[in-house]
DNA sequence: GCAAAAACGTACGTTACCGAACAGACCCTC
DNA sequence: GAGGGTCTGTTCGGTAACGTACGTTTTTGC
């Protein structure tokens, strides 16, 4: 029917959903490029759509007013960018930046709201996912407390390439420090140590992990945490084929 | 009617309900007291039921490997204990301790359940009081990475202080290290600084706010961020008299 | 009333990370 | 193919918090 169907489900939520609703939603989606850098919604401003990425990866953070970011949580195929607008808060005191370039799908804030409303399906899947969403959070706390930065840089190199495809990561150093809310010169000297040890190589703004088995084994229980706690919320038989 | 009525409602939650949900609820509340150190529900676990607390406070902890408790967020009488039972996933990979001994009101998972599912009123407004969990969870994860331990301590006293009535927090620097994921020195300094600033007193277990507005002014923004957020989700309006 | 436990105080070496400054390597553009 | 921007590497002093150890004071319990 719609050509957009395949493409879209490639993220788990859209996959998620039963047929019915599906065929619905495919005249409410809309595709849209996400490009690296690009602000999805600021601090307390209302959202007028959502956004299910396939191919994008979006950070959620809070802008210090010192204007320091400090990372909240990762967004990719496997969610949505702007749960208040179903929590009901419609804004939130963070800001959405695309961290890794890619394709999505929006949907108007007010149809994401009736079909909320309306579908306990839709309810459902959006919900379970939220819960997910709050125990990456959490962990985050956690891990910003405990961990070393070495521990946190493979966590967050294992979140990223969980939400891309291939074993490319395409971010520099400085951008990374920005997220896990470090000097740059510390993922510097962690990544040289991941590289030494044998774990990734990188160039100029690209990562690529060479041992993935590796990097779970340095990441620190934060990641192993979060990772199951998806599997266990939005089971892959749920998602697409 | 019944006399748990004006009590239970010192909970903004059931303060918020409707008169219709409240009349209705009142025979599926439970009064129960909430001693100090009372495990509410582990990782992983069912519960079998949530809890509003009405002069207790309890913390959302991560227990990590190594066995050291990190705090993820605080709830009191402005909440509920046990948000996972309606957001779908029935449990969470943390714990929830009572952290200031007091009472609360207690419902069967499966009549939340149902009267979440059957009342758009009742999920308004616990979906609202998600949303600003979430705020205070994201906070909590910025605030760990980048503020110091004398800025945390402040602003971990004040989100108590919100919870309780009167000025006084009855706790030792033992637990307050715990919830903070810091050393038991760290905040014997960190108290003997502000109460040299002259902004509290303590004696053993027990802290005594003397200057508010000092606490605020040496916080971290995080404080005001959450502040700000629940007045917003949930304004005072809706709340009790 | 005395011992034991609980809570708080202090001190000292250690460490991970910070801030700043700068140097080299790669890349694009003109 | 020179030059300017971007990305990464390295260094060095500074510091906040850590781990450990041990004291002191207050409370509790027999």
């Amino acid at each position: 029917m719609t050509e957009i169907a395949p493409d879209a489900r490639r993220n788990d939520l859209l996959a998620a959903l039963p047929e019915d609703v599906w065929l619905r939603w495919q005249g409410l989606l809309e595709r849209t490029e996400m490009d690296l850098g690009r602000v999805m919604y600021e601090p307390g401003v209302t959202l007028s759509h959502v956004y299910f990425p396939t191919t994008a990866i979006v950070s959620l953070l809070y802008v210090m007013e010192n204007g320091a970011p400090g990372e909240i949580a990762v967004v990719g195929n496997e969610g949505i960018v702007g749960v208040s607008i179903f929590m009901g808060g419609e804004s939130t005191p963070s800001r959405a930046v695309v961290q890794s370039a890619g394709y999505g799908y929006r949907m108007k804030s007010q149809a994401l709201k009736d079909e909320f409303a309306t579908s306990v399906a839709v309810l459902r899947v959006l919900l379970r996912y939220t819960q997910a969403l709050i125990t990456q959070m959490s962990q985050t706390a956690v891990c910003n407390r405990h961990h070393s930065l070495d521990q946190q840089l493979c966590r967050w190199l294992l979140l990223s390439l969980d939400r891309l495809e291939g074993d490319e990561l395409v971010m520099t150093q400085e951008l990374i420090a920005n997220m896990l809310g470090v000097r740059r010169e510390g993922v510097t000297e962690g990544a040289t140590n991941l590289q030494e040890a044998g774990l990734i190589r990188y160039t100029r703004g690209r990562i690529t992990v060479l041992d993935r088995a590796g990097l779970e084994r340095r990441s620190c229980e934060c990641y192993a945490v979060v990772k199951k706690e998806y599997d266990r919320l939005l089971p892959s038989s749920q998602r697409a084929a």
